[in-house]
DNA sequence: AGCGTTTGTAAAGGTTATGTAAAGAGCCTT
DNA sequence: AAGGCTCTTTACATAACCTTTACAAACGCT
């Protein structure tokens, strides 16, 4: 388990980074917003724990930066007194507030509350070696597609958006669900990359001798793959 | 988005309740551990809210009850100044840990942050998601309807009022209700949406066998899906 | 019946979501 | 540095569809 503390109190990092490592858990430390997230683009984490008031990038800036390219789950941490709107950091993506000071022991208690649920394997689908719908044949463990036994070159997303869809096979997945476990980053307002991929596979899956459409788009909600 | 809420409190639960249904969370309501469990091994929920002090079954021991057989995400209610250990509570599978009273648009800002990362997995089991009505069968996950077991196309919004009819099918659904809870506004004095998405919502699902109307009018109060 | 109010619905209007080509940005490999 | 992949963003066209408008019909009250 990676964390990462930021937080601009020297004497709490490295408290809490002691603490944690006691728990099996290894720690990296910062003191502002700005090299936050600059570690997080550089470095594998599991979570983030976040100080609201910090020099230079301040909390809910960093969270709102980060939340562009990641879906790292976060705690974030407020000074006593501090009446900053919980709810607008919730709202902003954070997972858990926690008010300062706090007990090393619940703090442990909520990140594991919450890479309990992040963490979860998703094998229990995915047990299946195969999985194949109509005239696609799909292999978890090598990669590859073929549409009427005739593999087809997909991208490393694209498989994974595939993968995704057959996973849920006749229902919808939401883009929302799209972005989040597949591209591992919140949607955004005008983020089309969804779109693009769902039109280039579209495009490499080609035709259903059916006539029916592969891919049906939900208007306003999500994709769905037609059995 | 299903809730259950479990609280010995009436009053509080009815508040919430209906905090949450404005929310467009469908909520139930049980006021002791004991209901609580049985509830949930009777119905799909996707997130309990659990008082800590409650007669015949209190909170902690509901849920260590729970946990033998669910995963179901948890938030535990505190009142004030109860000073129970929320450690305790989180090692044993809660997800958060709310003091009472509590800011109904916090709850709703940690009901999401939750379930923004619990998204179950939508497995076959659940396709039972189908509600039916005579020759009307509306499947909630995949969000297709047919009629006599021929697919419908209908928009998003047409079918959020259908499920909504649904859900209430031979009692009246107001159109303050359809309002706010299908399109998310208010009712305006001279806004004639509902009447053009009720009407759409007729053309579509066409005439019935026995000839009576589908979809009857309350004159000055709303509409009623005739069983 | 007469009158004001509410509802039905076709058609027009306006907004938003989506499809997709093409350009841009990163990142390896050479 | 150059080229090749791949993903993302931009830009524009288009389709989907929600709402408003306008008028007709139904209703309920006196």
């Amino acid at each position: 388990m990676n964390i990462i503390i930021a937080d601009d109190d020297i004497e709490l990092c490295n408290l809490l980074k002691q603490y944690l490592e006691n728990e099996n858990m290894s720690v990296d430390i910062c003191h502002n917003g700005q090299d936050a997230v600059e570690k997080i683009s550089q470095n594998e984490y599991n979570l983030l724990i976040l100080d609201v008031m910090m020099p230079v990038l301040n909390g809910f800036d960093a969270l709102s930066n980060l939340r562009k390219s990641s879906d790292l789950p976060v705690i974030m941490l407020t000074a006593k007194g501090e009446k900053i709107d919980r709810i607008v950091g919730l709202e902003m993506g954070a997972d858990d507030y926690v008010a300062k000071p706090c007990d090393p022991r619940e703090l442990v208690a909520r990140i594991r509350a919450i890479t309990r649920r992040t963490h979860k394997p998703i094998t229990s689908a995915v047990n299946n070696e195969e999985t194949s719908l109509g005239d696609i044949q799909l292999s978890h463990s090598t990669r590859v597609v073929k549409v009427s036994n005739k593999v087809i070159e997909l991208t490393s997303t694209e498989f994974d958006f595939l993968e995704r869809l057959l996973s849920n096979a006749g229902n919808i997945v939401t883009r929302e669900q799209l972005s989040r476990e597949v591209l591992g980053k919140r949607l955004q307002a005008f983020d089309r990359s969804i779109d693009m991929h769902i039109s280039n596979l579209r495009k490499k899956l080609g035709e259903r001798q059916d006539g029916l459409e592969r891919i049906k788009t939900i208007r306003g909600n999500g994709y769905q793959l037609l059995k």
